[in-house]
DNA sequence: ATCGTTCGTCGAATCGGTTCGATGAAATCC
DNA sequence: GGATTTCATCGAACCGATTCGACGAACGAT
């Protein structure tokens, strides 16, 4: 192992300087660190990442915990981890990854141990029992998606809420009067994840100023919850004739029976699909969507955990607004 | 921060008890091993993870390298990855997660700072640039799916060759003469990631063994690259009746697909699937599949980087047998 | 009773960095 | 030109664990 003495020799400098040539935390003389520069370069030396922990108190990684239940959201929570990963990287830092279902026990661990300087947590749901955990450590933590209580944690998300009256809006100044939303599964409602709560509020208050029927519905992963849910759906509402599916999982099953039924989009149905765009389309028609920024969330809870690290204490919320694109998915009644 | 030495006072003993205590390496008498666990649980102690690493040369991390081009195999992928988690966890070890995008210099960089213990690689392809320097490290390396030429490292993966013929013949069985693959996107091919070779192989060969006409198709993972991917194969094969799908992301809109041309799945169009086994159920129709066993893989992987921090060096190649998976998307002709 | 083991514990060295105070040389001031 | 400040570098303490050799006490053998 190349350590910062065998660089030192063989710059003809203390170990000290080479210190200082790497952090910059003193001014050096720039034939030295010339030197010094040459030496790391043609040793191939890297800082051993332990001792520098232990000398400096910072570890230069990032704690990520997601939710990885293989069922669910896959697609989206990879696009959250990849932009962290990312962005951890643009900021210097490694990402560890923790799951879920570890529980608070991990995250105490983890702090403790000093194996990470900070934590950036997804998937809060209401009453987490990880919450009080996470405020009783001495380390930054940011949150992905906002809670019902952040109790004062830093949080980033979409503002689902404006999220949902975009979508009622669109719709809605497209001449349909009667719209449905086909919501996340009841397990997530149960669970306490607020976004689907704030989604659902935006679409229905939205839907009452607009003076236009909202008709929501949770919903199943499974094909044959989708297509009874339809079934019961247009059954039920015969009038509906905008769709807003909130519900990346169902989206392809969605598409799929609404044609198996006769029903064609966007001439029949019109459909407003949030999901990330990427997933947009890959569909028989490109879906109008408003986008779950993965990439701009995941940048932002990282650039708000370095700074929270840099000192900079501010436990604010932030939420991104919603960003509508239109596609082939909608059109007018 | 809770160290060793405040444990060591408070239970009345050296700090090198305390670690004796911990890691078993001597023995110690009943009475101060119990004086000493009840401090550490009393203080909330954990081990700083920087001066373990430093003092030891173990960090109890593995590095965990993945794809994660966001538009390619996600939840697979994701799947990989939760799996090695778990499975980490349960030898008590932590995964660090970085991006194929960093290439070569990552690895190099993760490896000698000692920021890990051993590298889990995702995604290796042939003559792919980060193989020298993985063999250049002197940390044990275990690659998931196995490229090419491993050069004597240590793959995990599914047998594809073996699940190609397992395919052909379960249709083959059922009396389908004619048998079409609808593969990788032509740039995996071109990537040189050899399990799609290995499983076109496999299926070609044991189309020729059992006497079957066998159509192989790559196809990009568009709606409409699908669509027009089936109008050719339907036109120039309209004997097909059996249809191989390995490629989890176009899956729903070839089954979208075949149903909105009016075929059928299965009385006229039989379609086995090569996914993860929780794809399989929601579709109109659940899929016949042959698994990709993620779970397996993850965990395999992990057991072997395990063994080898543990002294015991063996390249071996574990290939694992394919599972085959009757549901209702396959019939007799 | 004496000597040699075994057992349990301790103290000190070590791992590879960071950081602070000290120091000598060069530059600046009057 | 002597006093003072600035600049570049060095040496040593320190971070919190692990690990090895040493050592005293208890024990068994003779």
């Amino acid at each position: 192992m190349v350590t910062i003495h065998e660089v030192a020799r063989a710059a003809g400098v203390a170990p000290s300087t080479v210190s200082y040539v790497i952090s910059g935390k003193r001014s050096i003389s720039p034939k030295t660190k010339r030197l010094v520069e040459e030496s790391i370069r043609r040793l191939g030396y890297h800082p051993h990442a332990g001792a520098r922990a232990l000398a400096s108190s910072r570890t230069s990684v990032l704690a990520l915990v997601v939710p990885l239940r293989t069922d669910l959201n896959v697609a989206v929570v990879m696009q959250f981890v990849a932009s962290v990963v990312k962005a951890a990287r643009d900021h210097d830092h490694d990402v560890l990854l923790l799951t879920k279902d570890e529980g608070p026990a991990a995250l105490q661990r983890v702090a403790s141990s000093a194996l990470a300087d900070a934590l950036i947590v997804m998937d809060v749901e209401s009453d987490d029992p990880r919450v009080p955990m996470l405020l009783a450590l001495d380390r930054p933590v940011v949150l992905i998606g906002a809670p019902d209580s952040p109790s004062g944690l830093p949080c980033v998300d979409l503002d689902f809420t404006a999220a949902g009256a975009v979508c009622v809006g669109h719709l809605a100044d497209l001449g349909h009067r009667s719209i449905a939303l086909v919501g996340p599964s009841p397990a997530v409602y149960r669970r306490g994840t607020s976004y689907a709560a704030r989604f659902l509020r935006g679409f229905t208050d939205a839907a009452r100023a607009r003076r236009v029927k909202a008709v929501p519905r949770s919903c199943q992963h499974s094909y044959d919850a989708v297509s009874s849910g339809l079934d019961e759906l247009f059954a039920r509402h015969p009038d509906v004739t905008g769709l807003v599916v909130h519900n990346e999982a169902v989206l392809p099953a969605v598409l799929s029976d609404l044609r198996h039924r006769g029903r064609r989009v966007p001439e029949d149905v019109s459909v407003v699909a949030v999901c990330p765009d990427s997933m947009a389309e890959n569909h028989p028609v490109a879906l109008t969507t408003v986008a779950i920024p993965a990439e701009e969330v995941g940048a932002l809870a990282v650039e708000m955990t370095v700074r929270s690290l840099g000192g900079h204490t501010s436990a604010e919320t932030r939420l991104l607004a919603p960003r509508l694109t239109v596609r082939g998915s909608t059109t007018h009644v």
